[in-house]
DNA sequence: CGGGCGTTTGAATCAAATCAATTGGAGTGG
DNA sequence: CCACTCCAATTGATTTGATTCAAACGCCCG
């Protein structure tokens, strides 16, 4: 396993890989004007985080870490682009993938209560995060509040998403809990701007089983069924890109929970 | 189910259900100077909170209220006695226990990110918390660090913890789960100061299953199983009340993951 | 071209859910 | 005070959804 991902290249590049939606769900003028206005929000976000302090901004490649358990917390960081999988270790040797990030998201959170971070974040593809001083950045809210309620909206929404998680897990079937990933992933691609009707996963069913508390036979079977529904379909090489045919089935196949779990 | 929680008297009462704790674990000398330790720093964190912000004292009888899902967000709470449930409900329905709250917690840091709160807390007893205008209390933090710091504690500790749910959810066998959350539990109630040999449990069994991801059949099962194993045991009325007869090898029942889940 | 990895699919097994019956308190009212 | 109801908990029998075991396929890369 890699890790020189802090101490590695603080330069600048900025792919940006934003892509404009081209408003492809049938009724969805309304999606597409809120997801401009999140996008433009996800982007005021960044733009107000590095006007206000001094961000050190670090590539990845594919398999390197941010950070991982044990470190000292010293910093925070915010995801520019890329996708991460942040992971835990148990004592035992368990292993869980608590969350997947995008650009916009927190990364480093966990370290504040102890001082020391308590997952791993690793990339799973090229993309640049901005690493911040907390220190600084404790300083830098006292001056604009606005700042402050960044970093609170932040922290916020990764405890609601977490219990969302936990939710899912929880009080779904293995098939709608996969129907359910889709569509949230779909949620948030939507939520940054980039078209959400093609997913490509950059992931292998092995770890979406474990986010998602299941076997990866599980995860592959239940993709193979809602591919025979033609809820979704499969494109290009290695079955990892998702056509979203029909988003509103997904939705509905995230719901099927079994009358116990209802009340 | 009531709701008259906040609009509620607001006096002060403060029954202050501290028990000392008096050693009970065998090799527990240490875990005694630490839980002593960890003690006066939730009360240190209570202190200093209330001396920074002008706080509200409610009283809350079991079934009622702090909040519920919703509801604008205009206050932080922190639990000064008695013992809270987390819930979230899904659009369609499917309610999901997403953790347990004790004294010195906070509640309603859910709805920072989007103005309201997205669950509901209900006391599972007598108890009090302390709601703080989430306004006056930023400004507090903006002259009193410390207080900024006991905050951001908070919010990073909630992370963690909901995401140690999701691992022991997604990564243990039913009876295992039921251990780890006694176990998790006690570790509560030492880290508090208050003995932690003796488990009153405030919810049914039905609450239980909900919380661990399983039914409440199997949540006795399971218990009834570590009682027959000597390794907890029942006492009083209704079987609400467990004697943690062997903490180690709860901790120990806790760890049991097949091994497909280790790495 | 061959090896390795990720994915799919099938068959057998198993852990947990479901269905069902019983027990035991707590509270109520005659 | 006792019969009654109601609800929580326990325990057993059965069913089922998901895991496990196993085999085959496709793809990338040396």
């Amino acid at each position: 396993m890699l890790y020189d991902a802090l101490p590695t290249p603080r330069q600048a590049i900025l792919p940006a890989e934003r892509a404009v939606v081209p408003g492809l769900r049938r009724d969805a003028r309304r999606d597409v004007a809120d997801a401009a206005a999140h996008s433009r929000a996800i982007g005021g976000r960044l733009a107000l985080i590095s006007s206000a302090v001094e961000v050190q901004r670090h590539l990845l490649r594919a398999e390197q870490k941010v950070y991982r358990s044990g470190d000292p917390f010293t910093h925070l960081y915010v995801v520019n682009s890329g996708f991460y999988k942040v992971v835990t270790l148990s004592p035992d040797g368990r292993e869980q993938i608590v969350s997947f990030k995008f650009r916009g998201d927190w990364l480093g959170l966990d370290g504040i209560a102890d001082g020391a971070h308590d997952c791993d974040v690793v990339a799973m593809d090229i993309g640049e995060v901005w690493a911040i001083p907390y220190a600084a950045l404790l300083q830098a809210c006292a001056l604009r509040p606005a700042l402050m309620a960044v970093l609170h909206e932040g922290m916020s929404r990764e405890i609601t998403s977490d219990r969302n998680s936990l939710m899912t897990v929880c009080t779904l079937p293995a098939d709608a809990r996969v129907a359910d990933f889709l569509s949230s992933w779909a949620g948030a691609l939507a939520r940054r701007g980039l078209r959400n009707d093609h997913i490509q996963l950059h992931m292998t069913r092995a770890e979406i089983g474990n986010y998602l508390g299941m076997t990866l036979e599980t995860v592959s079977r239940a993709l193979s069924r809602l591919a025979r529904e033609q809820v979704i379909g499969f494109a290009g090489n290695g079955r990892r890109h998702i056509l979203v045919h029909d988003a509103h089935a997904l939705a509905g196949a995230a719901q099927h929970a079994p009358a116990a779990m209802l009340q």
